[in-house]
DNA sequence: TTTATTTACGCAACCGTTACCGGAAAATTC
DNA sequence: GAATTTTCCGGTAACGGTTGCGTAAATAAA
């Protein structure tokens, strides 16, 4: 089966008219005799004509589009991110076509291949396995608009929109103090990713800054980023078969997926939170305040933080040249405290939401 | 800022070398001596030369890439089947560009058209607002392989492949009358929706079968699908306020976000599950397992239905010419029961969760 | 040495579209 | 009626790549 469509050579034919003429009629141009222009757009909507936007593309090197690099759809987070950046890109009559990456640098690569020439723009989150990222060096050198969203890459000169993952982290890490945790355990994505070693940061001085217990063996990562249960289920093992005075009481989790995850080894294993154990976790999860007990979370701004990285990406694309300056914004994710990580108020039950919202931070 | 690529002219220029000389080179033919292969080899390499997929589909009038449309991201069914087919696909080296339609008829056609001549296949799961389905239909009989998938167009001949709406229904339904449910509310998408009419039979169905009242009273379709709360939370406030002897003691809804809205509402109120109200809905959100009351669900094998729909879009692209007979592949969803519909056995807390597979059809 | 064959490369057409240029016919001006 | 302008339309070259064909030089066969 193969799609043949609706060419202007082949309706030039059909009404005994030049190509350029044709072409002409369907874009209105006075070079045209009304009654020329009326038989080619009758013929042109009778037949479904379609612009192939390959040829056009071709001429014009221009392709009124623009491509997403994403990890995963299944991830809450990015869909909402997603979703931001589309509505924002929708309003000025771009296309946009998505990509997942999976976590893979090869889908990457090749993804990034695939988009190169058919879109004017991308907007990028990279892989928790990129090391090198000379795919996306090579493009920007030759003039491709690249903004980076959440998993930012810093040898890269370019716009870049993230969330504020050191405070996130720093303020949730607070929070598990104040609740009385002494021993505060740490669950990563991949080591290698910045996103989680900001994380890190903000958990590690956090800490210090309360002068707390730091132990090495309270922190783990996950290879391959916490993409299946299994890999969450062998950290929550090297963490809850410490002896009991040695076992965190605190546990913060670095990634939607890790999240649910530590949180379904808690029930399952009826480990009770958050007497035993307060959990809070970076998560977007929709219904994790209907859960038992409902989950305290540090939730990123995704909607806002695609629609900030589309106008970045537009600003580039509507700028002559490479600008002088580049912007990175930062926005504050929001710290949802709830039961799972509430020890100290008696009314957990209450289900009182207590948003803290601090101020977006701009740099230069 | 606009990219500018490196061309296979631009080298040819460098190369003091043919045109055709540096494609065939590149392409390793026989014709080239294997010296200036090598030449033109490590030229593209250094100048990190990716051939024009645009020019190439231009010519080639093949993409080896395929179209999906989808409704909305945020909704853990689409991502899932989405990423069935990624992967489908992705073993075949298709590339798979995803555009979002959010259930706009217009910008599904939009999508229709900005990916037709992109793509050498689509896969649809139409919007919830369309009526009018001629974009697909023009296309189509152009020639472009289309499968519908889960919300498919009768309209036209195709494979398709969906879920068994009907059984899923009339299952959860029966469910709800053997807790001893006599007045058992339905919530719908949009009521144009194929895909809720079979939901509605089923419904129907096995309430006729068991002898039960049918009340229109008890049956809601929301306008717009239920995108926003407010829609299922003004049906919601016609059922609950009914008086109490005619009020729904039991309640199907119909999509993911209804289903997670109903229970929100339900729980927003105060009105117990399942003793007020059993509540079984259509679902694939995660961690529903983990909510209190834990929340039972039919759900759909999202995965396999996205695996099946790309596996019979890959037929139809290898197929010389448009087959003479088509199938509709039909998946059983999961009935998972769980504590919100379980009034019968005590043991609400024990999670046990029954689930009932039942065999796939699958029709000629 | 002449002819046939192979090797190694360039020219040009094509994919669908637009834009520049050129030109015939009609309309207008003098 | 001739000159000029206007109206209306067609040919052609690009965009970047592939491919059939032609061809000069080098080699092999006669």
């Amino acid at each position: 089966m193969k799609f043949e469509p609706v060419t202007i050579k082949q309706m030039a034919r059909d009404l005994n008219l030049g190509i350029s003429t044709v072409s002409r009629a369907l874009h209105d141009s006075h070079e045209i005799s009304e009654e020329t222009k009326k038989r080619v757009v009758a013929y042109a909507r009778k037949l479904n004509y379609i612009p192939n936007p390959i040829a056009l593309s071709l001429r014009a090197k221009r392709n009124r589009s623009i491509g997403i690099l994403i990890s995963q759809f299944n991830n809450p987070f990015c869909s909402q991110v997603v979703h931001g950046m589309e509505s924002a890109f929708y309003k000025e009559g771009y296309q946009v076509s998505i990509v997942q990456t999976n976590e893979s640098t090869e889908k990457e690569a090749k993804a990034v291949q695939y988009l190169s020439s058919r879109v004017d723009g991308l907007l990028v989150s990279i892989s928790s396995e990129t090391k090198n990222t000379d795919h996306f060096k090579d493009l920007y050198e030759k003039g491709m608009p690249i903004v980076f969203y959440d998993r930012v890459c810093r040898d890269i000169q370019t716009h870049m929109t993230l969330s504020d993952n050191y405070r996130g982290a720093y303020e949730a890490t607070r929070h598990l103090l104040a609740q009385g945790c002494t021993r505060i355990g740490f669950l990563g994505g991949a080591a290698t990713q910045p996103i989680v070693q900001e994380r890190k940061a903000g958990y590690i001085t956090a800490l210090q800054d309360a002068a707390a217990t730091i132990d090495e063996k309270w922190i783990h990562y996950l290879p391959k980023g916490g993409v299946h249960y299994v890999e969450t289920e062998v950290a929550m093992d090297r963490l809850m078969r410490l002896p009991k005075s040695k076992r965190p009481d605190g546990l913060l989790t670095c990634w939607d997926k890790v999240t649910a995850d530590a949180y379904r080894y808690l029930r399952r294993h009826e480990i009770s939170m958050p007497d035993e154990v307060a959990l809070i976790g970076f998560s977007n999860f929709p219904l994790t305040d209907f859960m038992t007990p409902s989950l305290s979370v540090v939730q990123q701004q995704s909607e806002k933080l695609g629609e900030v990285a589309a106008g970045q990406l537009l600003a580039l694309l509507q700028s002559k040249r490479k600008p002088a300056r580049f912007q990175t914004e930062v926005l504050m994710p929001e710290i949802i405290i709830r039961e799972s990580s509430s020890r100290l108020n008696a009314g957990r039950a209450q289900r009182e939401q207590s948003k803290r919202r601090i101020k977006n931070i701009k740099r230069g």
